[in-house]
DNA sequence: TATTGTTATACTCTATAACTATA
DNA sequence: TATAGTTATAGAGTATAACAATA
């Protein structure tokens, strides 16, 4: 009788428990900021732009490591929420500039706000020592690993 | 004039690392799978059913952490690329039984062995204790939480 | 009535590829 | 030609809600 050929434990892996909290803790955000009208894709748009107030699409995708098709399609919904603004580039006439209206820089404090109650919700349990050492192993993985722009595009 | 509201750094947020982390990895691992033509959740399903042999939907759910009808469509999926069976319950008529066909239980450790290696490309250079502190502190968080099935439904 | 599943519907998120306008 | 952005298209991943069959 041949044995079973051997598996390595799915709970074995880092990215499956990282998969697994972080969907948890996504979606728990996800139903906070939606009574806000907005979705944890588009709040982390918005934040990137509280500073710099203003950034071109190609570098947003950048920075979320997304690509640009998906930057516009983004922006597009919150320019529809009244919460973005976009302009033409005086300089570089291909070029756009996005930046937050006065409503969609109100409400990022607001956001904010919700973001640290959720990120209490999920890791105000852990010890400081081990907080401290997540964010500081999930720190690393990124500069390591160079995450960046996924996207090869 | 007045000061700006204070807004705490996006990136003192666990969860935005946390999100940011897992999508790079998922997304890594993801191109790997796809070209056994399956995708991560898919891969997920699949790794439940290697023992025990067979699950009913809802218990699938329950594990997962998603809805009766998002395992449907999954389980549609597989079953469309010949890797899953559904079978009804002899003991109860309402009932259903997902398993594995001979190619999906073959496939499985494949998928392993990707998983295996995607894990390794992302957390390889992590020092062995820091690994270990990872995988404590969220299974931790799992375990604290009571993370299993957030969809109520 | 309660439970198991499936189906129908709807969105978000994201990608790839083609296209437009400028440089 | 190369670059910035948008548009078109597509599919994964979910959810909610309604429904059918059975218990």
């Amino acid at each position: 009788m041949p044995s079973a050929p051997s598996v390595s434990d799915l709970t074995a892996h880092l990215g499956y428990w990282l998969r697994y909290v972080s969907n948890h803790v996504s979606q728990a955000f996800a139903r906070k900021v939606e009574a806000h009208g907005v979705t944890v894709a588009e709040w982390v748009l918005m934040r990137q732009l509280l500073e710099p107030d203003s950034l071109a699409p190609s570098r947003l995708a950048e920075r979320m490591g997304m690509t640009r098709g998906a930057v516009t399609k983004l922006a597009d919904r919150l320019i529809a929420k009244s919460l973005l603004t976009r302009a033409a580039d005086p300089e570089d006439g291909r070029a756009q500039t996005l930046s937050l209206t006065r409503a969609g820089r109100a409400l990022v404090p607001k956001l904010a706000a919700l973001a640290d109650a959720n990120d209490a919700e999920f890791f105000a349990s852990l010890a400081p020592k081990d907080r401290a050492a997540l964010l500081r192993i999930l720190k690393g993985i990124v500069a390591t690993r160079g995450l960046k722009s996924l996207p090869v595009d």
